[in-house]
DNA sequence: TTGTAGGCGTTATCAC
DNA sequence: GTGATAACGCCTACAA
């Protein structure tokens, strides 16, 4: 367990006999215009002594450390990690290692991290964390220091974003709610602070209007994103609206905490109450019940945030327009197949998703799928 | 956004009218022999550019990088996510960037994670990832270079283990059970290679035994920690044994497959079937009904591994005995609060947890807990 | 085909 | 008090 002492390309050098400069060639594979056999020499001497490149050397002068950063949230919504763990995996198969904060739950540090990242010469950053939507100091800093892309909108602009039509999916819930024949729909958002809420809400209104139902804002519960907050909200729009039938939650983790509050107020679900989210977290199908959601991609979301990172970083112009990926419905039984009597509602219009599809699960048939993948 | 050039401290000494040794002096905070008003010059000229050292060069000169590496499994088990994160921000908050690696689902790429680390030159590792229990490649990198901490056995030994008691966990569950008076408890397991779930199969049975019950290989079921496969060993377990009337589950994970399960089978938990499990997870209060589960101070474990792991790094000797913390029975509703009058067991001793207590929480309680921490 | 010189940004050890 | 010299491990010219 004693530190190791690292063997430098000098002793690979002496070892096979030749200048360390002609070993740093041979070994990098570049121009090599070294005999096979020396090279050969080399590369054997090298496996031998285990020789290990110094990437803090290299890094210094090729200024370039084949590394980025990642501002990730702290662990307490699942959808979120997935993203930027995927992020993560995905810079890592590019070749690039990833140095990772994660914001704490109180502390406004986003600064400081990126910082960190700055002082550790990253070639990027990515932005996987939606409290620096408010983070002007971070917004600066990721302007001022080199490359990077967020999932979320950044004060100011200036940087890349990817993500996913927020509007679109908050329309796609709502509107197939309204297709099951509900028009007391209530909806448990997150923060109004953030503009995902926002957007979300007007894709609600959207729907709403689209089938001539006038939004009411005493149907609109604001949480924060957590179970407990959501169940808080949920609890607070029974009672202020005992008449609704429906609810569209803005995230899987707090669809946990909605359906907890209704199980308390014995609102079955969904014969009573149906129930539509956003996300597909993976266990978004093993809620009980099965939880229908409008499918946010979130793993593809962080693969593509290193892929448009990794392009600017080579080079390549910085994207002006967001990069949104497709959202989809998921139909399980949260929201009753079927549609539920309780008012002479007008059906709403058939689904004219833009770039979005819907998608109908049998519990077969996915758990066919997930079993496969393992 | 073009890529910043970084001011050098050779820029920042000249517009002090210094050498840029002097300069380093008085920044690094050392010994500075220097007179205050050359002191404050330099400061104020670093701040005015902007200065940010580059703590590459640093490093090559330190041969430390203030940085430590984190294996990571991919974020499907929330709670060893939870561990992981943790451990990032207990890093930082001791002065320590994290470099961290995901295992991907499929590929067995932990060496290759390693070697990035070690390329990087990190200071220590911290393995968080249970599959690396298995991969001796992995192992034989953590003993060889630098120090190294991890969560889960490491084949061979020789790296210091931060974890709890698996055992007293089992039997805290099972025994907890049996004083309500079940008799016929199936247990839905992690995977059997897993030293965890041995372990906690051994606490079952201790528990078992203890209450004069004799443990049946027809009431263990395996399953791979996902909620998927705990789905489909909780079906074939209520095939197999439709007589029993409680289970314990060795993760939150995988008691979400199981609830999922004895919904699909129209048992209800817990009136007829009751179910206690392990972790304790952010959401498991949020489960229908509430979880039981004997909690895992995990984001705890990953605190604790970062503070072993400086303490080596730091030249203290590596800890022979692996660090254990303890564990606690938390009682929601999934396990019923009173006996279920299923078979005239004999109720089991009172708990004698070593060094773990119980915890009854009301849904009120926890609640306001949790609205708190926000 | 191979070796030499120079430098990346910093810190450390001495002289001055 | 301050600055010169050397070194950390490596890479990129360019010279031999």
């Amino acid at each position: 367990m004693a530190r190791r002492r690292y063997v430098s390309i000098k002793e690979v050098a002496a070892r096979a006999g030749v200048s360390f400069q002609t070993a740093s060639k041979v070994l990098n594979g570049g121009d090599v215009r070294v005999s096979a056999e020396t090279a050969a020499r080399i590369v054997a001497a090298a496996e031998r002594l285990g020789y290990r490149p110094n990437t803090i050397a290299r890094s210094l002068v090729q200024r370039t450390t084949a590394t980025i950063g990642l501002i990730a949230s702290d662990a307490t919504d699942v959808a979120i990690t997935l993203a930027s763990v995927a992020a993560e995996q995905a810079a890592r198969r590019h070749g690039h290692a990833v140095l990772v904060g994660h914001l704490a739950p109180g502390g406004a540090d986003g600064a400081s991290i990126v910082r960190t990242l700055i002082d550790r010469r990253v070639d990027g950053v990515i932005a996987a964390a939606p409290d620096v939507e408010e983070d002007n100091e971070v917004a600066d800093l990721l302007r001022a220091y080199g490359p990077a892309v967020s999932l979320q909108a950044i004060p100011g602009g200036g940087v890349p974003l990817v993500g996913s039509n927020h509007r679109e999916t908050g329309r796609l819930a709502t509107e197939h709610l309204i297709s099951l024949g509900h028009s007391a729909i209530g909806t448990v958002t997150g923060l109004f602070r953030r503009r995902v809420t926002r957007s979300r809400l007007h894709g609600y209104e959207d729907a709403l209007r689209q089938a001539g139902l006038a939004p009411d804002d005493g149907l609109v519960a604001e949480a924060d994103w957590t179970p407990a907050g959501a169940a808080a909200a949920t609890r607070d729009l029974l009672e202020r609206q005992p008449q609704l039938t429906a609810i569209f939650v803005h995230s899987d983790m707090m669809a946990m905490g909605v359906l907890s509050a209704l199980h308390e107020a014995r609102r079955r679900v969904p014969a009573e109450v149906a129930l539509v989210s956003c996300d597909d977290i993976p266990f978004a199908r093993y809620l009980v019940p099965p939880l229908s959601t409008v499918r946010v991609p979130l793993a593809e979301t962080g693969e593509r945030a290193v892929e448009v990172l990794l392009r600017v970083i080579a080079g390549q112009p910085v994207p002006e327009k967001p990069s949104l990926l497709p959202v989809e419905l998921i139909v399980r039984e949260s929201c009753g197949g079927t549609p539920a009597s309780t008012s002479p509602a007008r059906a709403g219009p058939a689904h004219q998703a833009g770039q979005a599809r819907q998608a109908t699960e049998t519990t077969e048939a996915t758990e066919a799928t997930e079993q496969e993948k393992r």
